[in-house]
DNA sequence: AGCCTTTGACCAGCG
DNA sequence: TCGCTGGTCAAAGGC
């Protein structure tokens, strides 16, 4: 199979959304070390980041690969916690489902031939859009039943994503196989702006243009924190952190525009 | 009131 | 052709 153009801004469109992600988790690296202490729950706030990042790596890995199909990008986060064992490991794979089916229409189904990738995840339920479950179903052959979700901005944005969650493993850190079907049209996610003078309120569901985004962290995730930072002090932190990583973002900025 | 999940029924693909 | 199965619909109830 040969890319074409479409895909390649796609693949250069998901890079760029992974980078964009990056950069926003080594700010919130930036708010830790400076305030010392455990001021904010980093690892609360990274690890949807790190998700989101992964998820779009590998899917633009998913779309540059020639030979789709046998597409396999496995992945893996391990945050540790000093004095705990390794924090679950989070493993994503992606790949094109040849095989899977898909409706067309009410009760139709027949053979993939549109997008659709599967990401094997110990978090199947949050990867920041909004899903309204619409079925669920014991599936013969395995232990848990199969739940079956679009996106809630289907009617309004004619979204057509899709995600199908079927938990393949119990125990401490249960296991989903997550198959995605069809990416998001609405570009509705979870995000949050970081403040300004003019607003120091955080915490909006907008609508992302595509490659800025900002971290998808819920409001009330920064609200737990035991130790709030003002909105002053986080735009002071905000700004510094783009200045110590201008050296390397100019390289993979100006590659992302060349390529 | 509006949005959500649950759940049984329905329907079409497949062997 | 028929039964099994998986995916979707839609009513009902909950929040």
């Amino acid at each position: 199979m040969e890319n074409s153009y479409l895909d390649q801004g796609a693949a250069i469109r998901e890079v760029g959304r992974g980078y964009d992600i990056l950069k926003q988790l080594h700010g919130l690296l930036w708010l830790k070390s400076r305030n010392g202490e455990e001021a904010v729950h980093t690892q609360e706030l990274a690890e949807p980041l790190f998700r989101e990042a992964l998820q779009a790596l590998n899917y633009a890995l998913c779309i540059m690969r020639p030979g789709v199909g046998s597409v396999e990008v496995k992945s893996e986060i391990v945050v540790l916690e000093s004095g705990s064992p390794a924090y679950s490991s989070h493993e994503s794979v992606a790949s094109y489902d040849s095989n899977q089916r898909i409706d067309n229409g009410r009760g139709k189904r027949r053979r993939v031939e549109e997008n659709s990738w599967i990401n094997n995840t110990s978090m199947p339920y949050d990867d920041g859009y909004q899903w309204r479950k619409y079925g669920d179903k014991k599936i013969s052959g395995t232990d848990f039943p199969r739940s079956y979700f679009r996106c809630t901005y289907k009617e309004e944005y004619k979204c057509t994503a899709k995600k199908v969650v079927q938990q393949t493993s119990d125990g401490e850190t249960p296991s989903f196989r997550v198959t995605y079907t069809n990416k998001h049209t609405c570009n509705f996610r979870k995000t949050i702006s970081p403040p300004t003078s003019q607003s120091s309120s955080f915490g909006s569901i907008e609508q992302d243009s595509g490659i800025n985004q900002m971290p998808d962290i819920m409001p009330q995730q920064l609200n737990q924190s035991s130790c709030l930072v003002d909105a002053n002090n986080l735009e002071k932190i905000y700004a510094n952190a783009s200045m110590v990583e201008r050296n390397w973002e100019w390289d993979i900025e100006s590659f992302l525009m060349d390529w």
